[in-house]
DNA sequence: TGCAAAATAGCACGATCGTTCGATTCACTG
DNA sequence: CAGTGAATCGAACGATCGTGCTATTTTGCA
């Protein structure tokens, strides 16, 4: 009763290890099961099929990201405190992946042409977190420290770019400043989108409006 | 003697059709031989190795691309005009790409962890095209077009970070009106280095650190 | 401590993969 | 038109894959 959950998490940690350097497609329960050094059926025994185990995967990625970005940043003040918080956590994990991989960038390439519920978890998973960082910079207009006529779809648009430039270019192109661009790209949007402080400074903390 | 040729740019052909939906791991010389109707052995022939293949793959799509955005945006004038010319063509190429996938980025992913001669390959090109750009970038500061303290490793950064987002938003996630999104970008990112038209500073010249 | 149930192993199947090899058909040239 | 080399085929091999089946071991509870 206890053992099998336990094993369910070691097999899982395994394999979201496996899965960030090979992708969720290169998954393999044989590999597993090796480097597990237990039988490819106990193996899959654990989950109803491939497709779960991809499934199993994505979502303990999932808990992990929002443990390790989201769920701290929320102890920052609202608005741009939090978005910058945000953001550099993602940034910060990014930076740390370069040796691993970002499942939901490498999974979003390969999914984007096959579907089938793998799909549909990991878009149901990237659309979560995407909200929440939209969300963030909502707030951020609302409190009056971006300006009043921002997008804040556009600005989510922006900050993924650079994030999507700083994988590619520091995973596969082994760029040592990457990061530093990417910093140095995420205050350039921020700066773009910044209230000017000497506008009309009606600005004070609303309830959330609809 | 020429027929060889022929059916071996066939080949290149559909192969490369197949792996923009499957990616260039996707490839299979079976599933190759399936739609050319012809034997795998004998669409075997025609490259040493499945290793030729992906990198004959690479090179065709790479040529391409020389073709359809680059070549073109010579004949603009130097400096913005051609950079806008440039980044428009890609831009245009990955929004038809929505439907079958730009290699380049999907390679990226794929070997971005897995060693050898098609990411070496994959690595040349996709350094060939950033130095072109950042070329046609630095031609800008030159020519007076953007600011003369303008980083054009950086704005190169900027530009790729928003082609990633798009292809990301557009392909995985569906989104209709990323493409729309994506010339906001540019346009932000160009309004940024822009050098002031004329002396009067009716913004303050705030200069951030690169 | 004994026993039911859960966990794991072992084995085999069918499919697909890249690759090799020998035979065969085709295309080009002298 | 004949002959020769290129082009293609057909079959097979070994490996790996996910998956189903049946033992066998291990675990947790009475």
């Amino acid at each position: 009763m206890l053992k099998g959950q336990q094993t369910r998490a070691a097999i899982l940690d395994a394999a979201l290890r496996l899965a960030a350097h090979k992708g969720l497609e290169g998954l393999s329960i044989g590999a597993i099961a090796d480097t597990m050094g237990m039988s490819k059926s106990g193996v899959f025994a654990h989950f109803g099929s491939r497709e779960d185990l991809q499934i199993a995967v994505l979502r303990e990625y999932h808990a992990r990201f929002e443990d390790e970005v989201f769920t701290p940043a929320l102890a920052v003040a609202r608005g741009v405190p939090r978005l910058r918080a945000l953001i550099d956590r993602w940034l910060r994990r990014v930076s740390v992946e370069i040796d691993s991989g970002c499942i939901y960038i490498s999974g979003a390439v390969e999914f984007d042409d096959r579907p089938g519920p793998v799909r549909d978890a990991l878009v149901a998973m990237v659309q979560t977190w995407q909200r929440a960082l939209e969300r963030a910079i909502r707030l951020g207009v609302q409190a009056g420290h971006l300006r009043a006529d921002t997008d804040p779809a556009q600005v989510l648009f922006d900050i993924h770019g650079l994030i999507l430039a700083l994988h590619h270019d520091a995973r596969f192109l082994r760029s040592p400043d990457a990061v530093q661009k990417a910093r140095a790209a995420f205050d350039r949007v921020l700066a773009h989108y910044a209230a000017t402080p000497a506008a009309p400074a009606s600005a004070k903390p609303r309830k959330r409006a609809t």
